[in-house]
DNA sequence: TATAATAAAGATAAATTTGTCCGATTTAAA
DNA sequence: TTTAAATCGGACAAATTTATCTTTATTATA
């Protein structure tokens, strides 16, 4: 569904905003090794996100990534998405027909439609804020 | 979402699917033609989908394939998906979690349960007849 | 100022997915 | 019996995704 990159992305931002709001900025080592990932390629997902101002990094020592923590809760699924695989998880035609609309339906158009709604309303609607206070009340988790 | 061998893989299939109650057999030339597709490739993905049992084949000139046409109600499109990406789409972690579960769930495991448990409802449950009404009806396509 | 730790950037490599090519086998029909 | 049209199977090639390596630029601190 996502692309590992995504998925790397998305665990990397959770983590990113959790130590945001206790006020730490965390380097690269420290976000790989908190969500099980390669330490190099997560380095070019961070650059990605940096670019696309889901988060902000420092450079040099002491340097690190940080996420605006007053502004968490504005900061959704869907920006992370976007920014690493675009947005034709909801958008492109699941068929892959160039031209796939309610006028002209792929096979499986109407059939997917309200899931795919279902999908994009919780990707635009779940903020870090939210992601966050799973973690921090141990409901949820980012590695094994 | 799908892989694009999933999607020629689905579309084929709707297509044959769509033939077989006509009593036609379609070979491979008409199955590419039909759904806009790389014959060589859709080659690779029929014989997956012969080999498990979703579609059958006729060597030899005049041959091609077919579905058993008193079946198409039991056909659904899980039946496609799992010979070609495998059951991963609704069963493995979202995000990418070894371990993910109602007991240990990745920060995104409750968020998503819901929207793919729909989605494998309608895929458990959409058969090729189904399909194949939307199309005979022209309200649905195969290609643009 | 020198050093060490960091992110950024670019080149490269490995793995996977997508796509092509060719020969073997099968079968209907000339 | 030969030929032509079809699937099958394996090898190969191209493209994309995932992952690594190396160098450069930046910055705090000893």
């Amino acid at each position: 569904m996502f692309s590992k990159a995504c998925e790397y992305g998305i665990k990397a931002c959770v983590f990113i905003a959790q130590e945001s709001v206790s006020g730490n900025r965390v380097n690269l080592k420290q976000i790989a090794n908190s969500i099980n990932s390669p330490e190099a390629y997560t380095a070019k997902i961070l650059q990605q996100l940096v670019k696309a101002d889901v988060i902000s990094s420092v450079k040099g020592k002491t340097g690190g990534f940080t996420m605006n923590n007053t502004n968490l809760e504005n900061i959704k699924l869907v920006h992370i998405i976007k920014a690493i695989d675009g947005d034709g998880l909801y958008h492109s035609c699941i068929l892959g027909l160039v031209e796939c609309d309610s006028k002209k339906p792929c096979a499986l158009h109407n059939r997917i439609y309200s899931i795919r709604q279902d999908l994009r309303n919780m990707l635009e609607d779940t903020s870090m804020s939210n992601l966050i206070n799973d973690l921090e009340n141990g409901l949820a988790f980012l590695k094994h």
